[in-house]
DNA sequence: CGCTATGATGCAAGCGTATGCAAATTTGTT
DNA sequence: AACAAATTTGCATACGCTTGCATCATAGCG
């Protein structure tokens, strides 16, 4: 077994030394293609004696496809991010995919779409919330699929760019129902970044939520889903001496992090006796007990589910489906750092169905 | 400029657009290449005018190097992972390569070795704590150049493969040290997953460090750096109606949160009055105000370049180097999880320089 | 037993690029 | 102006694989 560490070893290698042609070879290892039980027999063992494994390259040449998905995000430090490209990566490989990773915060991205075309990717999936659309339609150009995770083109022309998000609409106007029904009146909104179709949907929603219940946002600051401008941004809000907000509602999870610890350990409040705090995307650490955020749930399995299915449906059709913008529907999920009538017994947690948009 | 979107644009296309041979094509994508200015620029302008790059798989079929890195993680749900991903990306396409990233938490990775060297990569980073030995080893007698990055080998046989790593046995004997320094007589341990390097090393390294001051582990218990095995782990240790450990050292910060909580919010302890806690790793979130935790820095920036360092020494020479092995010193980050005489200022932080282990 | 489906096999032509070699061109030198 | 040296160019082949086509062996059927 594999005493041959050659490591250029050719189906041509394995071909002689099973005593078949070179294309048995390569028909034992493609599968669905015509052969003999016996002769595969004797392939495989070659194969094995010389340790021999097809060149992908040089297959993709052929086939033209190269089993690889591109994926492009911005940063991990929001923690959404690895978590969704966690799961969306083991998703893929256990589809016989591989992920190409490119991490870029930089939008003029021309380096970027030409390094991933030069890998002829079967598909592109765009998970970050910054870059440019341009590149995404670039890539549809190219005739690659293109599916964007978690955002949205900013409009015009869709080609054949899909899209996969949550209801971010409805989530933040469940939250904005949330927060009036059980009482408030002051409240704020902490942005994300604010050119993100996340961003504005989540903040559209929550007008429109407040709108229902005869309010609208009392403040509001921008937190650039970075932590540390969340912090900032919760210093501003609650700088003057005169009344406060008395709930924010922070376009992320990551950024409630932020904006809890800065009214706790800075601003000397309390969460949520003094000021109740909403997150947006359910991370893992939003259910820590030193949290306990309240938020809305991204639902990343059936997100991933929708991503990749959309992506298999490219593929199968070479001929050029439109673009599909599927929406998720999320849940809100009550934990602790809301005042409310009913708090959730110490560790537990409620989930509210989210109504769907319209 | 790109008006022509067929994306199977070849160099021939290109060739004949620019009345040249396909050869020059080839040359002037080829740095360092003979070809004079004058064709350069015809050849540039066609291959601009037909929307045309140089296919990876066709190039690295000839050159036998496809600039492709492959990463390979367990998870990233430990936070110090996608901190780690994320440079080590960013740092590799900055050289000009490319990240095929594997995430498996399946140690019997005949698939994955298979499929990693499927794509004739040119180098591989482990980066998985728990995966077996024996993937690096298979993937360096396929000759291609492997670096274990914070890990190393069980033991035995070296090859050709790498390793980078933080001094995790100063670090362990530092915070035994410090902790026994500011005055904790029953010292609690909670283990990573016991049989992985880092965890071995830190718990040595905390032993000897113990010793040094005439103490032992007063109690231990294993949390697999997992964060809900950790809490039960937590639970375990402060159990009984009498004497509990007055410090925990934690072998991650990602566990070491679990710890903080549990004993903050379940067990109603106060940290650090009541019981200090150390971690390792010094991510992120160690310094957010809710934590504030006392930890040992693996400092990711020297070990992302000798990482690269290594890889890339390993390439330019097809001389077979042999095995390296880098340990990075780190610092251990006081902040305020760690009851001691000299309270760092409310958000400051000290640090110090660990003595190297020897 | 002969004839036709059926499946297994081999041949050879690509897939798109890099590169050694020889020819052609330019440059430099006297 | 003539020749040597240096540079640029094109030709042709190789890289390792897939696949259409033709051939061949086998089995199925009357």
């Amino acid at each position: 077994m594999m005493w041959v560490m050659k490591s250029n070893v050719t189906s041509i290698d394995v071909a002689r030394l099973a005593n078949v042609s070179q294309s048995a070879v390569s028909r034992t290892f493609t599968p669905g293609a015509s052969v003999s039980e016996a002769t595969r027999e004797k392939v495989m063992d070659a194969a094995r004696k010389l340790g021999y494994r097809p060149n992908a390259h040089a297959r993709s040449l052929t086939t033209k496809r190269s089993r690889i998905i591109g994926l492009v995000l911005s940063y991990l430090g929001n923690l959404f991010h690895p978590a969704a490209l966690e799961r969306l990566s083991k998703r893929l490989q256990a589809d016989g995919h591989h992920v190409l990773l490119f991490l870029s915060d930089n939008p003029n991205s021309d380096e970027l779409v030409n390094e991933i075309l030069q890998y002829h990717v079967d598909g592109i999936i765009l998970a970050a919330t910054t870059l440019s659309s341009s590149i995404a339609q670039r890539c549809a150009d190219a005739a690659i699929p293109v599916v964007l995770f978690n955002r949205v083109m900013a409009k015009g022309s869709a080609g054949a760019v899909s899209s996969v998000r949550s209801d971010n609409i409805a989530g933040g106007r469940a939250v904005a129902r949330y927060l009036a029904d059980s009482g408030h009146e002051r409240i704020a909104f902490i942005a994300g970044n604010e050119e993100s179709s996340t961003n504005l949907e989540r903040e559209r929603g929550f007008r429109e939520g407040l709108a229902d219940r005869g309010l609208r946002i009392w403040a509001r600051a921008v937190g650039n889903y970075d932590f540390e401008l969340a912090r900032m941004a919760t210093l501003d809000l609650f700088a003057g001496k005169g009344e406060r907000p008395d709930a924010v509602f922070v376009a992320s999870d990551h950024m409630a992090f932020a904006v809890m610890d800065t009214l706790r350990h800075e601003l000397g409040l309390r969460v949520p006796e003094d000021v109740s705090v909403v997150g947006f995307d359910n991370v893992p650490q939003a259910a820590w007990p030193s949290y306990r955020l309240t938020t809305v749930e991204q639902p990343l399995g059936p997100m991933i589910e929708a991503t990749v299915d959309l992506l298999q449906r490219h593929l199968r059709q070479d001929a050029h489906v439109g673009g599909e913008n599927v929406t998720v529907p999320g849940e809100l999920i009550i934990r602790g750092s809301v005042r409310s009538a009913a708090v959730p017994s110490k560790a537990g947690e409620r989930r509210r169905r989210i109504t769907s948009t319209r």
